[in-house]
RNA sequence: GCCAGCGUAGCUCAGUGGUAGAGCAGCGGUUUCGUAAACCGCAGGUCAUGGGUUCGAAUCCCAUCGCUGGCUCCA
């Protein structure tokens, strides 16, 4: 597959284990989200855990006890601790709403005023199937004809040989490998927080469960020190400053998950393109713009079709309606074809194709008529592609750049070739996946495609990573996770291409960059791209969530596909490698987070508005002064803005902080005389007084230096 | 896409079957001020949209759209 997905910093991915380690020491633990792995935690693993997930994970089973005494019906699935809190699945007839919290909770205290003791006990696999089949695993008592189902489907999980426990406490009895809290009693204090649904085993196919969330902590000061500090985290949400901000809205007639950037969000647009462009110019990459979408057929070529389909809006259609019929007519042909195709395949074996189609005079004759019919599938593809047009928006802008690359004849000495561009994607993301700015429909990418020799690789992939350091150290970043991803030599030829000689190289140039910059990193396996390794940058937004906020990936594997070669030194042609990169992600999710970074409290360089100049008072001689100072900043360039008004000097001030105006120069008849300007600096309160020049030397030096 | 919750003025919210409200922002006046809010007035709403129940609906029911949380996806 072309152009992984996860390529667009848009695509968070799935967290690992080997994150969660990392996760858990870093300096924000309370926000960091913990990772559950995919995979079965062996017993070890288990007993691992700290003593608040024990706490929680205890919670858990005080929930399962009260919702029984309430609805013994339910059955229950699995109820882990998680970052913040735990849960617990659960089916039954009753849907389950916040207004029952209440009720659940009052139960929940029962239970720990009860101060029961969880009671571990070792059986075997038997007599634990036997007890889930009379409904006792997950249940208060045993339950003729309600079995413990998803109790035996967790049972099934758990390997021969390894020790099959149960938990008590009270009457409530659970498969369950622990650990616990001695008593019900050490459960501090919790609270219900919310309700959703959840796929058993987190497979869609499997059915949906219901999923209480609730959070526990040692005692209730904990537990209140933790809602406040939601709380705050909310206020930096930039959802919320966005709006407060005037940054960026959507609307309705637009559609969902496309942002429309008012005056102060495009600012920051453009302060960040012009950052880039300048790095970008400094490191030797030559700029180009692209359309927003292209043929059906290019993206045949690079492979998002049909895989990638999904992820795309759907095609414009530009064809003739009598050419639209003959069109339908042929496709329903062709997808029959192919379905017949397939079935022989299925009937005769794996290689049944390759049998028939490296056998020069085949006689059976379902060999016959597969060759037959792959005729007929390749007359059809050609008759479908004379028959109009399809036009796709982009979802990634690589395959135009790889046409841009295969426009000219290219020699070694044009390599490498770094074409920039901040080109503008369309995905269609699901509806329920969007989310701010973070997860959007539309989004442009700091993008570009650097194209290089073998030999170059190493410093081009290394000037990238630089790149990306050069800008987290300007903005500031300290709570970001390098997540370097390997291919899984087991899945050659499936999940990656089958080029193990250049996996192995391509794996060990980005290691040793790594490496030699001195970078932390965690490396997880199985979690490249189709077509190469790749670096990419987590971070966590305000409220916890974990994103890709920029990313670096090698690819040795589609530029072959799009025929692109240079004319080596030897006089050969080479294919050459690419490196995709994104140091600043896209505006959108990029954006999203600098709001949260910085809860919105720009440095001089990003404010929308730079500096606000303040008369105390009308009076004409102050008010020329102060338009003065603005017109002289303005056309330097420095978005100043004047308030000449009635209001008194405070509420002047007071609209200023709320606005987040980083620079205020106050302006009363005192400075008027020794031509000086009042400095006050948003959230720092009041500076002092400063010679006009002075001041405005040092707001241009600031900006253009961008300073924290 | 799935489950649940939510949708009242530009913003934050009150109103839970009987005449749509407040604060802030906006606009018009008065006030002429030294570091976070002077005073008075005005204007602003098809209560997301569509349908239903009812003598009467912001309020109850159904559908649609959107947002939020979680799940799934993210090749």
């Amino acid at each position: 597959m072309l152009c992984d997905a996860s390529f667009m910093p848009e695509s968070p991915r799935r967290a690992s284990a080997a994150v969660s380690v990392l996760a858990d020491t870093r300096a924000s633990a309370s926000f960091a989200p913990h990772f559950m792995s995919d995979e079965r935690k062996s017993l070890e693993q288990r007993n691992a855990m700290t003593d608040i997930e024990r706490l929680r994970h205890s919670a858990a089973h005080v929930l399962a006890t009260a919702i029984l005494r309430i609805w013994p019906d339910a059955q229950f699935a699995a109820g882990p601790p998680v970052e913040n809190g735990f849960y617990y699945d659960l089916d039954m007839a009753h849907r389950i709403t916040p207004e029952d919290f209440p009720r659940i909770e009052e139960e929940m205290k029962k239970e720990i005023k009860a101060n029961n003791v969880f009671e571990r006990t070792v059986v075997t696999r038997a007599e634990a199937i036997a007890m889930a089949e009379s409904g006792r695993l997950g249940g208060l008592s045993e339950r003729p004809g309600n079995v413990s189902k998803f109790k035996i489907g967790n049972l099934a999980d758990i390997p021969e040989g390894e020790e099959i426990s149960l938990f008590r406490n009270g009457d409530f009895l659970d498969l369950c490998a622990g650990p616990h809290v001695m008593r019900t009693g050490n459960i501090g204090a919790f609270r219900l927080t919310h309700v959703a649904s959840a796929y058993w085993k987190g497979d869609e196919k499997n059915p949906q469960l219901q999923r209480i969330y609730g959070t526990a902590f040692k005692n209730k000061t904990q537990l209140e020190e933790y809602f406040t500090m939601l709380e705050e985290a909310k206020k930096r949400d930039h959802r919320k400053l966005g709006k407060e901000m005037e940054l960026f809205t959507f609307d309705d007639d637009v559609g969902p998950g496309l942002p429309l950037w008012l005056p102060n969000g495009t600012v920051l647009i453009e302060e960040l393109e012009k950052l880039a462009k300048e790095t970008e110019f400094a490191a030797g990459y030559d700029r180009v713009r692209t359309p927003h979408l292209a043929r059906e057929n290019m993206y045949l070529t690079s492979g998002h079709l049909p895989y990638y389909a999904e992820s795309m809006f759907p095609p414009m259609e530009l064809i003739e309606q009598h050419d639209k019929e003959q069109k339908n007519k042929l496709e329903k042909e062709y997808s029959d074809v192919l379905q017949e195709l397939l079935s022989l395949q299925d009937q005769h074996g794996p290689d049944f194709s390759k049998s028939v189609l490296f056998d020069p005079a085949p006689e059976r004759p379902e060999a016959k008529r597969y060759l037959k019919l792959t005729e007929h599938e390749r007359e059809l593809e050609s008759a479908l592609l004379k028959l109009g047009d399809r036009y796709y928006l982009k979802a990634m802008n690589c395959p135009h750049h790889h046409k841009i690359f295969g426009a000219l004849p290219r020699s070694y000495r044009d390599l490498p070739l770094r074409l920039a561009e901040y080109g503008t994607c369309y995905r269609y993301e699901q509806s329920g996946e969007l989310m701010g700015l973070m997860r959007v429909r539309s989004m442009q990418m700091n993008d570009a495609h650097i194209y290089c020799t073998e030999a170059q690789f190493e410093d081009e992939f290394r000037a990238v990573n630089e790149m990306y350091l050069k800008y987290f150290r300007i903005f500031g970043f300290e709570k970001y996770q390098m997540r370097f991803s390997t291919h899984d030599p087991a899945k050659l030829g499936q999940k990656f291409v089958d080029e193990p000689a250049l996996w192995k190289k391509t794996e060990d140039m980005v290691r040793s960059v790594l490496i030699k910059s001195g970078i932390n990193y965690v490396e997880v396996a199985n979690e490249a791209a189709f077509y190469g390794p790749k670096i990419d940058v987590q971070v966590w937004s305000a409220i916890g969530k974990e994103f890709t906020i920029a990313t670096n990936q090698v690819d040795f594997a589609v530029p072959a596909r799009f025929g692109l070669n240079y004319r080596a030194s030897d006089n050969t042609q080479q294919t050459p490698l690419c490196i995709h990169r994104a140091p600043l992600g896209t505006h959108e999710r990029f954006i999203g987070f600098l709001i949260e970074h910085y809860a919105g409290n720009f440095p001089l360089w990003l404010a929308p508005e730079q500096v606000r100049v303040i008369t105390i008072g009308v009076e004409e001689p102050l008010v020329a002064y102060a338009r003065g100072i603005v017109e002289e900043l303005r056309a330097q360039g420095v978005r100043a803005v004047g308030d000449y008004g009635t209001d008194p000097m405070k509420a002047k001030i007071a609209d200023a902080e709320q606005r987040k105006v980083h620079t205020m120069l106050v302006i009363g008849g005192r400075d008027l005389e020794a031509g000086n300007v009042s400095l006050r600096l948003h959230g720092k309160g009041n500076i002092g007084a400063k010679p006009r020049n002075e001041a405005v030397a040092d707001i241009l030096t600031a900006i253009k230096e961008r300073r924290a």
